[in-house]
DNA sequence: TCAAAAGTGTTATGATTACACCCATGA
DNA sequence: TCATGGGTGTAATCATAACACTTTTGA
């Protein structure tokens, strides 16, 4: 009973309805760490905040089609992403069976409010500490990948991807901070950041502040790969 | 042009062949750390090794079915097991898209002799260092599940799950050192272990050894949860 | 001259490393 | 008695935490 017809329908269904994907996408602006929601325009969750996410196309990996679905939003190429893992409640989703894969991904401010903007008129940043209740397990996904990136910012200098190319000291301190929930000494975290040598020091200082100025830093990713190789951490 | 029958069709496709389970069995003999594999009966892939692992039911979450699967190959329903991610390369599978979500599992070897071995005809422990090529990823996937099991247990005591319920210090610190690949002084790792107070010693020694029987311990859960809600590492 | 952040220095404490050494036991 | 692992002790070094303090700069 099987004729052309159905059998295309099968392909289409399992493709396109079976996996999805769902993005925790991180911002860091005045010391403060948010995440990216959208509006569902449509359907039985329409007016709801969600992830941003979408369908994985069938000749697309999982993980071009979270750098795709983040492009679409954000209007970046380059985005810091990572897989969190599958989310496979049989319930999840209430009209059928789907499976989805999240990641979270971190970017930084300054590019998102050049490139987006207009495209993303649905999206609006939440603070960690004030997120509203999510469609399907989104809220679940968002904590995992909190405890997730409190993880990863311990054993790989991730964190970088959130702060401009240029930083003090300081403010990447407070990174540290606001995502570990924790307070930190000044100077021995300045002790403790300058002995990894893994910031290349620039001549540069910051400019337009109503303080003494503090020196400008960047993170040299040739010095890190190197110390990836020995194995390192950065547990504070 | 959609009847029942193909609505049907598209249901039981789309749950049965799009999402599989592969799972990496760790076990931990005699020093030596190894993973259990199958041998496929059937299809193209016939006679080659790959890692156990099935196709997830419509009713059950992705970790009830990793549960399943591994309870039908080793007899055993309390395996120590963790999601890796999900594996996503639109062609890892020869015949249509599957997309394969990898955990990884540890148990007990001496659990292991006991219930499984007839069920498990077809399963063989391999040495990590001695991986034959496998099917479709499945090398891939093995690679990571080490990757990720090295950071887990560096975190969290995730590795008592591979020793019998009554060991002594020096089986523990050759599991670590098996893991990571590292050498120990024995010396240093009995303080730091002892420090951490995370096991508890017992009244008992080794019987039938050929040497100074050594005291034995176990790892007391209770201590552990304590312990985790303040926050707590394992780095050596 | 004051606030605010940048940046330096100091000291006590504890962890880590690299050893040397003695103990108990079965073969 | 010897090999094998069990178990203790120690001294040098290094990392960490908790401070106090000085410097620079715009308002």
């Amino acid at each position: 009973m099987i004729n052309k017809e159905s059998v295309k329908i099968v392909e289409d269904t399992s493709v396109m309805d079976a996996f999805s994907i769902d993005c925790v996408v991180f911002g860091f602006d005045n010391g403060i760490l948010e995440v990216l929601l959208v509006q569902h325009g449509e359907g039985i969750s329409e007016g709801k905040w969600a992830l941003p996410g979408g369908w994985i196309k069938k000749t697309e990996s999982a993980d071009n089609a979270a750098h795709r679905l983040l492009g679409e939003l954000t209007g970046l190429d380059n985005i810091y992403l990572e897989q969190l893992k599958a989310f496979g409640e049989p319930d999840r989703f209430p009209l059928r069976r789907v499976i989805t894969i999240g990641y979270y991904a971190l970017l930084k401010r300054e590019d998102f409010n050049v490139k987006a903007g207009f495209t993303a008129s649905d999206a609006k940043w939440y603070k960690i500490n004030d997120i509203p209740n999510l469609i399907y397990d989104h809220n679940e996904i968002l904590a995992f990948s909190i405890k997730q990136l409190r993880n990863r910012v311990r054993q790989a200098p991730v964190g970088f991807n959130l702060l401009p190319e240029k930083f003090t000291l300081l403010q990447l301190m407070h990174l540290y901070e606001e995502i570990l929930g924790i307070e930190m000494d000044k100077s021995n975290f300045r002790r403790k950041i300058l002995h990894m040598k893994l910031l290349l020091a620039l001549n540069e200082k910051q400019q337009d502040v109503s303080h003494r100025a503090a020196k400008l830093y960047k993170f040299d990713s040739k010095i890190y790969e190197k110390l990836t190789q020995k194995g390192f951490n950065f547990e504070f």
